[in-house]
DNA sequence: TCAATGGCAATACAGTCGTATCGCATCGGG
DNA sequence: CCCGATGCGATACGACTGTATTGCCATTGA
């Protein structure tokens, strides 16, 4: 066997490729000759590491997945032991929005995408498992009534926070006070313990 | 002169086919061509009404967002005289929500152009300020502190309610769950008047 | 050293894209 | 009556698409 190249990096690198031509022109724009572009190398190769132009698209939607549960482990894991659960949330979301150029980039990505995998059921099949993660895992650091109501209306929050950031509807000041009086709103209806004082029906 | 048409009409008549298009296959799916086909009209027609296919685009994209606006309307009138502000506000995002088949598709061609005019940044000029009346209208019905930053939060929460209903990750059920229990939290901050037991930080 | 295999580039191909242009009806005003 | 503007279909064109095929080069195991 002749050279031995890391195959896995370089589907990496041309994923990479990918996502900035979808972070500034969309995903209409992807095409193999752009993405092969984009990163520099011949659209042959592109092709050699990628054998069908579906096949490429799907492996650049698991790394933006990846891409931002590393994120958020990340950044958990920056926040030094026993945080406490506001703290941890404000800090997770905080890192999933589009704030900043960097992260609108992948929010544009993101957005790409989610209109992608809305005409293509199969494909998002793994969106609803994180998100179904996700919720699991917020919802074990609220106090409120009804956890996993609680932690899914915070992530439709986040999420639509995201897209109106990318929109430029809201400033990132704004929505950063937006999240902040929410989550003001989920911990004061139970300071001590899971019963609240507030929201006479469950569900 | 000679036959004369309802110009805007026919125009309308290709957005819808484009929007169907759209809503089946994602935006990227939408050429002259296709968009002619699903209208059961020639391309030399759509042409003909169109110059140019980011003119019909952009018509279009106006078309869904007149859409949306009368369904509220329409909804709030639907409503009698004097309704609640909570009733109103559960109407309209019960309206404006990705819940059954018929606005499912519509929200996925809204999807589709938010993700077309994340790229577009003059596109959205319209978006930011429909938002804003939006916000403003809603803002006036809340009895929280900060009403304007509630009433994004609320929107932000809708939106991003309408993105997980459409990739499947919420059930209608959930999200109406989610939606009231959010609406509870609002109100339930001060019954009365506009100054709460919760949330000792305004903002 | 040499055959062979994997890495990669180049090209070919059929199809679709948006746009421009032509051609022909059809009807209204002079 | 008929001239010309308008509605609309058909076709042409160059650019671009995804995919298949071909062939060269470098490296490596024997």
């Amino acid at each position: 066997m002749p050279k031995k190249v890391d195959r896995q990096k370089r589907r990496t690198q041309i994923a990479d490729a990918l996502m900035r031509v979808a972070a500034e022109q969309g995903l209409e724009a992807v095409s193999l000759r752009h993405v092969a572009a984009e990163a520099g190398v011949s659209a042959g190769m592109v092709q050699h590491y990628f054998r069908t132009k579906d096949e490429m698209m799907t492996f650049a939607l698991d790394v933006v997945r990846e891409r931002n549960q590393i994120r958020v482990t990340d950044a958990v894991t920056h926040l030094g032991t026993a945080p406490s659960p506001r703290d941890l949330l404000q800090t997770i979301i905080g890192t999933l929005l589009p704030l900043d150029e960097v992260t609108r980039a992948d929010g544009r990505v993101t957005l790409a995408f989610l209109a992608y995998t809305a005409v293509r059921p199969p494909a998002s099949a793994a969106l609803r498992e994180e998100t179904e993660q996700m919720v699991g895992f917020i919802a074990g650091l609220l106090p409120c009534p009804d956890p996993e109501n609680a932690a899914a209306g915070l992530l439709a929050l986040m999420e639509g926070l995201g897209v109106y950031l990318l929109g430029g509807q809201y400033t990132p000041e704004q929505a950063r006070g937006i999240l902040d009086t929410h989550l003001d709103r989920l911990f004061a209806a139970a300071p001590e313990h899971t019963g609240g004082i507030v929201s006479a029906r469950p569900a």
